[in-house]
DNA sequence: GCATTAAACTAATAAGTGTTAGTTTTGCAA
DNA sequence: TTGCAAAACTAACACTTATTAGTTTAATGC
């Protein structure tokens, strides 16, 4: 009967929400199930439902938090009056650094967006289609202003959101490589193959 | 009592492991049932069994094809008597044809290998530390005969291997784009942010 | 036509799934 | 100390899971 400690300024939902993160991360969505969420929490599968509504949600959750955060940091990159490269600059930053500080979120919304159930499913890919659409405009203006070489705009976004992806191999192997240097090197690869 | 119908050249169990394949990356392995993939087939689940030995199987058949073939070609390309950058901008475009011409089965070797049990599990991930670790002795050797920057070797083979899997949102656009535009435009991105 | 074999079928098993109902315990406020 | 609500528990439901056993059908070689 042990009880659900609630994480440091955060509901009980939280906590089960982040441990769900973490096996959803390392086991997949799918073949996780609530009586292995509840057993690491130390806590009957049954008495999950006191706090959160199904298994789905947990995942709903996930996936929509991290795509706000990308969202809101794309909005407040887009005001900035500063150069092409250096707004692209900040949003592979950001996606490192996310990856970085909420490796399980993160990875679970990167991979398991799959398993969400209609409306999430539909709304989420809009969500990201926007996201993308948006990072194709930024690339196009730089273009324009020559900033950037004349690449394929869309091409470029899908390579650069691919490339971030790297961080999750770091993870995997328990990197004792500075965060820093990580993220330097991923940004100059990627921005260098793309300024005049 | 539908037959299974060997595809041309292969036998059933090709046929099998093709159509898992499918569904694999369609659904997730763990949310793909055998009675699903029967019914794909237009069988019972059950006679599935006269022609694989178990679920688990089919996808290590689907991992290992891909590991291997990925294996072979990069013994391929270290043979030969070319510069550190033609032999990078082969591994990367071998890796887009493969996405290219075997989507599900690369998709599937990519997000479903954790699935994998043991012994095979461990194996796939021997293969794969096996392989990132040859790229990085080409990219030092690169960096010793001066053709690429000073980059941290590491984290350069790992941004591209990430940056290659953006092809798989293109299958997912159902792209109407020059599939060597894509490939060019993928390595010259790639291989510009490295070379000097 | 007959024997053999490949490959389908039906039926069942044992385990695991998310989730609900109903009950008991716990901790806090009055 | 009592009353109440939060949150744990046990037990069960209704399915679904991969897989096996045993049987029947279809195709092939002689």
């Amino acid at each position: 009967m042990a009880k659900i400690l609630a994480s440091k300024n955060g509901t009980k939902k939280d906590a089960i929400t982040q441990k769900a993160a973490g096996l959803f991360r390392k086991k997949g969505f799918a073949s996780t199930s609530m009586r292995e969420l509840a057993e690491s929490i130390g806590v009957e599968a049954s008495s999950l439902y006191n706090h959160i509504g199904s298994k789905n949600e947990l995942l709903q959750t996930v996936c929509f938090k991290v795509a706000n955060d990308f969202t809101v940091s794309l909005t407040e990159v887009e005001k900035k009056a500063v150069s092409t490269v250096t707004k692209l600059k900040e949003v592979i930053g950001f996606h490192i650094e996310m990856m970085l500080n909420n490796h399980d979120e993160v990875y679970v919304a990167n991979h398991e967006w799959k398993q969400l159930r209609e409306p999430f499913l539909s709304n989420f890919l809009l969500q990201r289609n926007s996201y993308e659409g948006r990072l194709v405009e930024i690339i196009k203006t730089g273009i324009k202003k020559k900033e950037l070489k004349n690449i394929h705009p869309n091409i470029a976004v899908l390579t650069i959101l691919s490339a971030v992806r790297s961080v999750e191999f770091w993870q995997r192997k328990k990197n004792n490589i500075n965060s820093k240097e990580l993220e330097s090197n991923i940004i100059d690869h990627l921005i260098n193959g793309l300024i005049k």
